[in-house]
DNA sequence: CTAAAACCTGACGTTGACGTCAGAGGCAAG
DNA sequence: CTTGCCTCTGACGTCAACGTCAGGTTTTAG
């Protein structure tokens, strides 16, 4: 599949999918004009580098782990880098998780306010 | 107290704090010569904002907030708005918890193999 | 055959929360 | 008085993951 397709199909940018492959996260083959060309697990590793921006980690740090997250296997360093960041995902979902009960209470207590007439209605 | 003082006490640079004064997110009183002085609640105001910071709000939306964590009032609007970053806030962490349920996969992978000598100890 | 759509490289632009530097005061201690 | 630390304003620097534009080639639909 060409880029334009891969980009559709992980719901990603053409321009990202350019990116990644200058970060050396996404290889592609080439047609002999030089248009890139993706096999279909293409769609699931452009997912999984989604994923991992998305949990904070960066473009080096995902080079160095995504090898093992396919293979399996690991140095001690990369189990390192590997425990290391597991540690800081849970201690953002915790702070997360803490911010999100603050806001509930204030949730509660804006509503509370509400339904007490504290806020004049909307239709006034 | 002085702005160097609050900076250490809540754990953030002095440039911070004049970046959230600049953002109409911190006031401080000022001295004859100019100098910001600030109260002793500066101190948790200063580690609210850091924690909706870290939660992925905006300068913008934190100032839109702000008031009604404080008053526990809120016009619908910002009700909405409050609602809006609870449930983008739980989202999130169901996506941080499920990349560390596959970060711990790949660990107890990388750590069988690991423990079935795949990998040469250090000492080697 | 031709026009549209998709693709290419290269390079500058964007955004947000600060970092950092320059140059100029202010403030308690000795 | 002066030494040394703190503070001030103003302004440019940073960094990462792309967005966007320019100018040209390739593929596809009719």
């Amino acid at each position: 599949m060409r880029i334009g397709e891969l980009a559709t199909k992980a719901g990603v940018s053409v321009r990202a999918l350019r990116y990644y492959e200058e970060q050396g996260l996404l290889g592609a083959d080439r047609s002999p004009s030089g248009q890139r060309h993706y096999p279909d697990g293409a769609v699931d590793r452009v997912m999984l580098v989604q994923q991992l921006y998305a949990a904070g980690l960066s473009s080096r740090r995902i080079l160095d782990l995504l090898p093992c997250v396919y293979t399996g296997h690991a140095t001690p360093e990369t189990l390192r880098l590997l425990a290391e960041e597991r540690s800081r995902i849970d201690a953002q979902v915790a702070g997360l998780t803490a911010t999100r009960d603050r806001l509930d209470a204030v949730i509660a207590a804006a509503e509370a306010s509400v339904t007490d007439g504290c806020v004049p209605p909307a239709t006034a």
